[in-house]
RNA sequence: GGCGCGGUAGCUCAAUUGGUUAGAGCCCCGGACUGUCGAUCCGGAGGUUGCGGGUUCGAGACCCGUCCGCGUCGCCA
C-alpha cells in the first residue's frame, strides 16, 4: 500500500504519528509562506500543511503549484490544529498533516469541471466526464446506497434459502412485450439472439427443475423510449418461489421492505403493507401506481352530472363516460385564472382531455366559476357536498371517458401534490396493488394483449371467464408501489399446459407459434411443474426512491441519455465492414 | 413519432423592443501574502453565441432546417 491511512481516518488521537496519505487535490490555498492542500479520497478530506519548519522552500513552492484534481502522495506528522482553527465541517477537522515529503503521482490539467464546484455542470458534461462526476460526494453516496441496498437484498434472500442462479444474457426473442435488443449470430446467418427483457422464462424453468427458491440480481434490456425513471438497461432483483400463492410472495417482499427501511432509514415499518385492488386504485387515484404520501383522492360525481343542464357534464355521462374530480383543499387563493389555464392546457395536451371544469368554494360555501350559471343552486350544493367542499377549496373536474379521467386526474394529482408540497420531502409510502386485469384490448391491432405477460395465472374464480369475458378476467398479479412509482411487479404463473394453451389462444398465439417460441416452456410445464410465482424489483428505482432522488441516472454509474447513447464511450458506435460481413449484415 | 424547455468564455449564468466593442462570478495564467479552509489583494488571458441557411441597414435574440441534452405523451408483456 502506498498509503498508511485514508483521508477520512485521522483524528486527534493520531497526533504525533507519521503517516502517508494519497488522494486528489481538492483545493490548494497558497499563502506564500505556507500552502494548505485539501486532500480528498473516497473516505474524506484531510488538510495538508506545507510550511516551515518541516518543509523546505522548494517543497513549499512545488506544493503551491500543484493543480486541482492532481493525484499526490504526502508524508508527514499528524499535528493538532492551532487554537481556534478547528474546522467543524470536517471529520478530520481537529488535525492536519504537516508535510515533510510530497510526490505528484499524476498531475491533472484543468478539468472541464471540478467535483467541488458550487454549480452542478450540465448533465451532458457530467455524463461525458463521468469519472469526474462520480468523484462528487452526492454520486458516491448514491452508489454506496445502491451497494448497501443490493447487499441487504442478497443477505435477506440468502437467509431465506434462496439460490442465486445466473441466467443467460443471450437468449431468444419472444413475441409480446417490449422491443428487444438483438444480437446477430455469426454462426447462424440471419438469426439473432435477444437480450433478456427479464429472466422470466428461465426462472420458471428453474422452478420446474425443483430449485424451489431462486434469486438473481439481473440485468434487463428493453429497447423503448426513456424517461426520468427508465433506462434501456436496468437491474432487477428477480426472484421466484415454488408451492406459494400471492400472499406468500407479497409477505416475503413485505419483510424485505421492512428490513430495508430499517437499515436505510433507521425506521420501524409496520407490516403488512397496505394493499388495494387495481380497480380501487383506478377509482381513487386514477393510476395503478398511486402515491399515498398525500390524500386528494378522486371523487366520482357522474350520478349528479347526469342530471344537470351543463352539456359538458351531461353529454359525457350520456356517452358512457364519467365526471370525476379532485378537491384541492384550501388552495383556491393560490390559483389565478392563468394558473388554472396552465392546468387546463396540461390535461389537454398530455391526456387528450377536452377541458378542465373548476369551481372556487366561496366564503358562504357556494361553488363559483365562469360556468356555474349552467347549474342550479341545488346541483352546485350536491356537487359541493360530494366533494366535501369547504370555503377556500378549489374543485376541478374532467368529464370524459374512464381512461381519460383516470389519466388526466392522476396527472393533475401528481403534479399538484409536488407543486403544492402536499407531502414532506422525506415521506415514503409503500403499498401493493393487486388483481390486475389479465388482458387489455388493443384497439389498433384489434386483439387482446397480456397486461403483464402471457404466463400470468388468472384468479381461480375468474378462470371460467377466460373465454367468455376476457376483459373482466383478473390476474394473480401484484405490483409494489413506492411513492407513486412501480417499484416491483410479479405474478403467480400458470403451471399447467392446458391453461397456458388457452391464454396463448386468446392472445392470438397459435399452436405453431407457441411451440416455436415457447416449446421448451410448454414441455417443462408438462414434465412436473410445481405451482410457482415470484416478483422482480426495480433495483435502480429502489435506490432512487430511498435516496430521495427524482432521476434514475443519478443512481447508475454509467447511464445512457434519452436517445440511449453513452456520452463517455460514445456507444453505440460504428463497426468495421468486416464485422458486419461476418454477421451477415449490411448497414443502410 | 408528437408536444414543451434548453444550447452564449473551461464551468454556471446575464445580455432591455432586433442596435455601440457580447458581460459577470467561478476556473485558469502572472504577481503579492506566515494560518487558510468558498482564503484575500493586484493584474491578465479567455467567445465560430451548437451547426447550416434565411429575413434585415443591423441577428445571441426573429424565421426555416438540422444536431445534441432534458421533461413529457405515445411506447415500456
Amino acid at each position: 500500500m502506498l498509503r498508511s491511512h485514508t483521508c477520512g481516518q485521522l483524528r486527534s488521537q493520531d497526533i504525533g504519528k507519521s503517516v502517508t496519505l494519497c488522494g486528489w487535490v481538492e483545493n490548494n490555498r497558497d499563502h506564500g509562506g505556507s500552502v494548505f492542500i485539501d486532500l480528498r479520497d473516497r473516505y474524506g478530506l484531510t488538510q495538508i500543511v506545507i510550511g516551515p519548519p518541516e518543509a523546505e522552500s522548494s517543497l513549499i513552492d512545488a506544493a503551491g503549484r500543484v493543480s486541482s484534481e492532481s493525484v499526490i502522495l504526502v508524508r508527514g506528522k499528524v499535528a493538532p490544529r492551532l487554537v481556534g482553527k478547528v474546522n467543524e465541517k470536517l471529520q478530520t477537522g481537529e488535525i492536519e498533516v504537516r508535510c515533510e515529503h510530497m510526490e505528484v503521482l499524476n498531475p491533472c490539467p484543468t478539468p472541464p469541471f471540478t467535483p467541488s464546484q458550487p454549480e452542478l455542470p450540465g448533465e451532458d458534461l457530467r455524463l461525458k466526464y463521468r469519472f469526474l462526476d462520480l468523484r462528487r460526494p452526492a454520486m458516491l453516496q448514491a452508489m454506496e446506497l445502491r451497494s448497501k441496498i443490493i447487499k441487504i437484498m442478497r443477505d435477506y434472500f440468502a437467509h431465506h434459502d434462496f439460490i442465486d442462479v445466473e441466467t443467460p444474457i443471450l437468449g431468444r426473442s419472444t413475441p409480446e412485450g417490449a422491443r428487444d435488443y438483438l444480437v446477430p449470430s455469426r454462426v447462424h446467418g440471419g438469426k439473432f439472439y435477444a437480450l433478456p427483457q427479464s429472466p422470466q422464462l428461465y426462472k420458471q424453468i428453474l422452478m420446474v427443475a425443483g430449485f424451489d427458491r431462486y434469486v438473481q440480481v439481473a440485468k434487463c434490456f428493453r429497447d423503448e423510449d426513456l424517461r426520468a425513471d427508465r433506462q434501456p438497461e436496468f437491474t432487477q432483483l428477480d426472484m421466484e418461489m415454488s408451492f406459494v400463492d400471492q400472499d406468500d410472495v407479497i409477505g416475503m417482499i413485505d419483510g424485505l421492505v421492512q428490513r430495508t427501511v430499517k437499515e436505510v432509514k433507521g425506521m420501524e415499518l409496520p407490516l403488512p403493507l397496505p394493499r388495494m385492488t387495481y380497480q380501487e386504485a383506478m377509482s381513487r387515484f386514477g393510476t395503478d401506481a398511486p402515491d399515498l404520501r398525500f390524500a386528494m383522492e378522486i371523487v366520482d360525481i357522474s350520478q349528479i352530472a347526469a342530471e344537470v343542464d351543463f352539456r359538458v357534464f351531461r353529454d359525457a355521462v350520456d356517452k358512457g363516460g364519467f365526471v370525476r374530480g379532485l378537491n384541492v383543499k384550501g388552495k383556491a387563493s393560490d390559483f389565478s385564472r392563468r394558473r388554472i389555464d396552465e392546468l387546463t392546457d396540461y390535461v389537454k395536451q398530455n391526456f387528450a382531455a377536452k377541458g378542465l371544469a373548476w369551481f372556487r368554494v366561496e366564503q358562504d360555501g357556494a361553488l363559483w366559476s365562469p360556468t356555474s350559471k349552467n347549474f342550479t343552486d341545488v346541483e352546485l350544493r350536491e356537487i359541493g357536498q360530494a366533494m366535501q367542499a369547504e370555503p377556500g377549496d378549489l374543485v376541478m373536474f374532467l368529464a370524459d371517458s374512464w381512461e381519460v379521467t383516470c389519466k388526466g386526474l392522476a396527472g393533475l394529482r401528481k403534479r399538484l401534490g409536488a407543486e403544492l408540497n402536499l407531502y414532506s420531502e422525506d415521506a415514503m409510502s409503500y403499498s401493493w396493488v393487486t388483481q390486475f386485469p389479465m388482458f387489455e384490448f388493443d384497439a389498433e391491432e384489434n386483439r387482446w394483449i397480456a397486461m403483464h405477460h402471457p404466463f400470468t395465472a388468472p384468479l381461480a374464480e375468474d378462470l371460467e371467464k377466460l373465454k367468455s369475458d376476457p376483459g373482466s378476467c383478473r390476474a394473480q398479479a401484484y405490483d409494489l408501489v413506492i411513492n407513486g412509482s412501480e417499484a416491483g411487479g410479479g405474478t403467480i404463473r400458470i403451471h399447467d399446459g392446458q391453461t397456458q394453451q388457452q391464454v396463448f389462444e386468446l392472445l392470438g398465439i397459435d399452436q405453431q407459434t407457441a411451440r416455436d417460441r415457447f416449446g421448451f416452456l410448454l414441455d417443462a410445464l408438462k414434465y412436473g411443474a410445481p405451482p410457482h410465482g415470484g416478483i422482480a424489483l426495480g433495483i435502480d428505482r429502489w435506490v432512487m426512491l430511498f435516496a430521495g432522488l427524482e432521476n434514475i441516472r443519478e443512481v447508475i454509474a454509467f447511464p445512457k441519455t434519452q436517445k440511449a447513447s453513452d456520452l463517455m464511450t460514445e456507444a453505440p458506435g460504428e463497426v468495421d465492414a468486416k464485422q458486419l460481413r461476418e454477421l451477415h449484415l449490411r448497414a443502410f
